[in-house]
DNA sequence: TGACCCTTGTGAAAAATTTCTCTAAATTAA
DNA sequence: TTAATTTAGAGAAATTTTTCACAAGGGTCA
């Protein structure tokens, strides 16, 4: 191949956004197949259940490598494996979860189950009440105690499930006390500076998008 | 402007999906600041918030009408109210709910708060001991009765919140009683014919993509 | 071995999307 | 009223992303 590499190995001149996005879904599909007892499955039969070009797929793994077999097509195992590797899936990373509204717990339970790899490990609310009780295995503290907390605890990502008013806020002391990566449940657009990444998951958002595809017919 | 407007007087060429994606955010930053009280805002004040370039926005903007004022910018109320008309929001959205679990309870409860204009009509589950219970406000149905029971209500929406297993035969069901368009929030690719629209809302996936670019660091 | 399928990886072409740049419109200040 | 300033809208350019098309690799079976 012709992507540049690093000296970790694997890293690259520049890939497309869609590309990091298309290659969770792969990582999916590949699960779902080897859970089926399937072994090995070419690029077409890969596009055929993601919906996504046959053609789509092999560019988006050529960043990265080369994982196939012409002939054959693609060993499962060993794709999950790669793919695991290049989403930096094979590290575990620590969440601080700031809401311990609904969402809140309903995500935490969530987590618990579905990820390994992700695991929350302190929640923050500003709700007396709550205070002090925990959600799934973890301690609810008040957000001020957000920076001492993460002080001891370093973790890198924080998800955001807070009202809109109080958003912005929360993800102030998030990035204040390290947090490089945020996923964010309020139905607002969040300022970071450069290099802290956002990536937001707004219901609201997802209806008004089918909405507009529901009009426009 | 240019756009070909059909009969209905709001339709075009073809808007680019991102550019649908991100009226969502505008919608969600106008709203914003008509909160605050603002009255009018530039393309450049926009931009601002949504970290949305400013001639993107007016581009965007640009497929559906001319909805500003040189030397003046946008009166946020109009903007507001036509970026609204552009989205379908004006009409009442009927949802069905199939899932009736922790996420399903949390979205419910979500969709009751913030979301005027899309109703959650009937819920469904396979778990016997749900059925007959209700779900906000609204009845839990045994997953065979959604034929029947959307023969009377008719909605055109639909929410998966099932595990994997169940995602692709819940969507099968929806779709073959007349749901139009599909929130998945299921980890995997549902496939579906040509014309229902789907959206995926995978706490997996952005969770993946978060640890990818973290590892890029 | 040789003929015949398949299927990958990739350069090149095509398409889609974003950004630039400039013209004209509206406001404010002098 | 005029000059200066601000800002929308839109054609064109630049960039990004997707799709095409094919050479080369690898397997199977006569």
């Amino acid at each position: 191949m012709k992507t540049a590499t690093d000296s970790s190995g694997e890293r690259l001149l520049k890939v497309p956004q869609p590309t990091i996005e298309r290659l969770s879904t792969y990582l999916q599909c590949v699960r779902g197949l080897r859970a089926d007892g399937v072994l090995t499955a070419s690029s077409t039969e890969i596009a055929a259940r993601t919906g996504i070009n046959a053609a789509q797929f092999r560019k988006d793994l050529s960043y990265f490598g080369e994982f196939g077999t012409p002939g054959l097509g693609y060993e499962l195992a060993e794709l999950e494996a790669h793919i695991s590797r290049i989403m930096g899936l094979d590290a575990r990373h620590d969440v601080l979860l700031v809401g311990a509204g609904n969402l809140g717990s309903a995500l935490s339970q969530y987590m618990g189950f579905e990820h390994r790899g992700f695991h929350i490990v302190a929640a923050f609310d500003v709700d007396m009440e709550k205070i002090g009780q925990t959600i799934g295995a973890c301690l609810i503290h008040h957000i001020d105690e957000l920076p001492k907390v993460n002080a001891q605890l370093n973790a890198q990502v924080g998800v955001v499930a807070v009202p809109r008013a109080a958003a912005q806020e929360a993800v102030d002391k998030l990035v204040a006390s390290g947090v490089q990566a945020i996923l964010n449940f309020a139905p607002m657009s969040l300022l970071v500076r450069p290099g802290i990444v956002v990536r937001n998951v707004d219901l609201t958002s997802q209806m008004e998008v089918l909405s507009y595809y529901l009009r426009a017919k």
